[in-house]
DNA sequence: GATCGCATCGTACGACGTACGAGTCAATTG
DNA sequence: CAATTGACTCGTACGTCGTACGATGCGATC
């Protein structure tokens, strides 16, 4: 832990390498990659969750022996965040709207942001443990000339940011841990019923039944943006 | 995995014993108790973090054999829960406001909610993978019944109320995750080097420097409650 | 004293992350 | 051509983890 930074080996960082077009598959399994690992670490994820990836699953999906893998990558870690910022990757709007939506452009980007974590359940669990990769500072990035230039002032755009930010977060998160919970349907029936005597307004309001997820996203959404303070 | 059900032996669950008052002590050391396994795992949480927590050094910390404490807990994610939930108990506010100060009573429980979690900060990357525990209810319940008498209607209350829990959720980790980052102060700095060129709306505003971060969760919890829709 | 439940713990097993060094093979150099 | 290099692969091994299993101790009851 203290020699950390003694890792003078380059190993691998860029794959420019000139492309083997002739080379003579080796069995029919194309060469080991970063790429190819990262897709199949997300596929691995995807299938049987963060408990499920290991590094020699991976390798055997892969095609390859566990230690080959760490030619590519520093460790297990790494894995998941290249995983993690490979899924957030936003690409923007596909039609230019009109220029003037800043409503319609915050949203399309947050909704996009929230159904990326939601296909791949794993990475709302994965964020809250790991650094900010390039593509989640593109979307600040982008929520932030969006807001500032709809008039949001200096004195508030980082509480703004934050806010949508902190919202999309915490919503997304909450609701993939909802799918986790709904796996075991036992466990989740019984505290059901034990509901009705100990927390009757949650009950009564079926806070914990209505799955209209996303429709309680777009509101609570539309009251955040509504409270949003304007020049 | 699939006779998970067939766990027929009923070992401990609540601790209703007749104290043993007049038990000479053996060697100086308290008996075993899931309350003692609980709150050690919190103190060993707290020094070592979510990976710094094994069976093993629990044991050692409470002065027993690995194995003796799989009597008192089902199994190690079982001493995630616990530990989490207990983390998270809410006793509401100490003197009685005025019953009508809706807002303060929110504020106050969602500030208090914020702050225990962050006093923990393993507690906000544990969450996203656990069950709502019992003190998680209950601050829900309370969230509930507050907006019901303070004027939301009832098609826009579960809105209201998963909008300010997702904001306190995602506002929480992400503060926590920062203090994680800022763990490795070397790859912090290169990383802002590398921001102001890429991101420079992110580097003028300062969103990553500024560090009240008290300020900006409770502005941006203003801008929320001022979108509530009231009767 | 014999029996029985509660509670503790030593040993052992399989799975994990990964350090280490030997192996392969194409490109480069003489 | 042979020798060397460097990119890449992988088998073995070590230490650590969660925990299944069965032996053990002990106070209470018969």
């Amino acid at each position: 832990m203290a020699n950390k930074s003694g890792r003078a080996t380059g190993k691998r960082s860029q794959r420019t390498r000139s492309p083997p077009p002739s080379a003579q598959e080796r069995g029919g399994e194309q060469p080991l990659s970063l790429g190819r690992i990262v897709v199949t670490a997300i596929e691995l994820l995807d299938a049987e969750g963060v408990n499920g990836l290991t590094m020699r699953k991976l390798a055997d999906r892969v095609g390859s022996g566990a230690m080959s893998l760490y030619w590519h990558v520093d460790n297990k870690e790494a894995v998941f965040d290249l995983a993690l910022d490979t899924v957030l990757e936003y690409r923007g709007p596909q039609q230019k709207a009109e220029p003037q939506d800043w409503r319609g452009e915050v949203l399309h980007m947050l909704e996009d942001w929230r159904a990326s974590m939601l296909r791949h359940p794993w990475s709302a669990s994965l964020l809250p443990r790991r650094a900010l990769g390039p593509n989640i500072l593109n979307r600040l990035e982008l929520l932030s000339k969006t807001l500032s230039a709809a008039g949001v002032g200096d004195a508030d755009l980082n509480a703004a940011i934050w806010s949508l930010w902190n919202y999309v977060m915490g919503a997304t998160i909450t609701r993939a841990s909802f799918d986790f919970l709904d796996a075991d349907r036992a466990a989740a029936q019984q505290r059901l019923t034990s509901l009705s005597e100990r927390y009757p307004t949650i009950e009564s309001s079926h806070l914990l039944l209505d799955d209209d997820w996303d429709g309680a996203f777009r509101k609570g959404l539309g009251f955040l943006l509504d409270g949003l303070p304007l020049r």
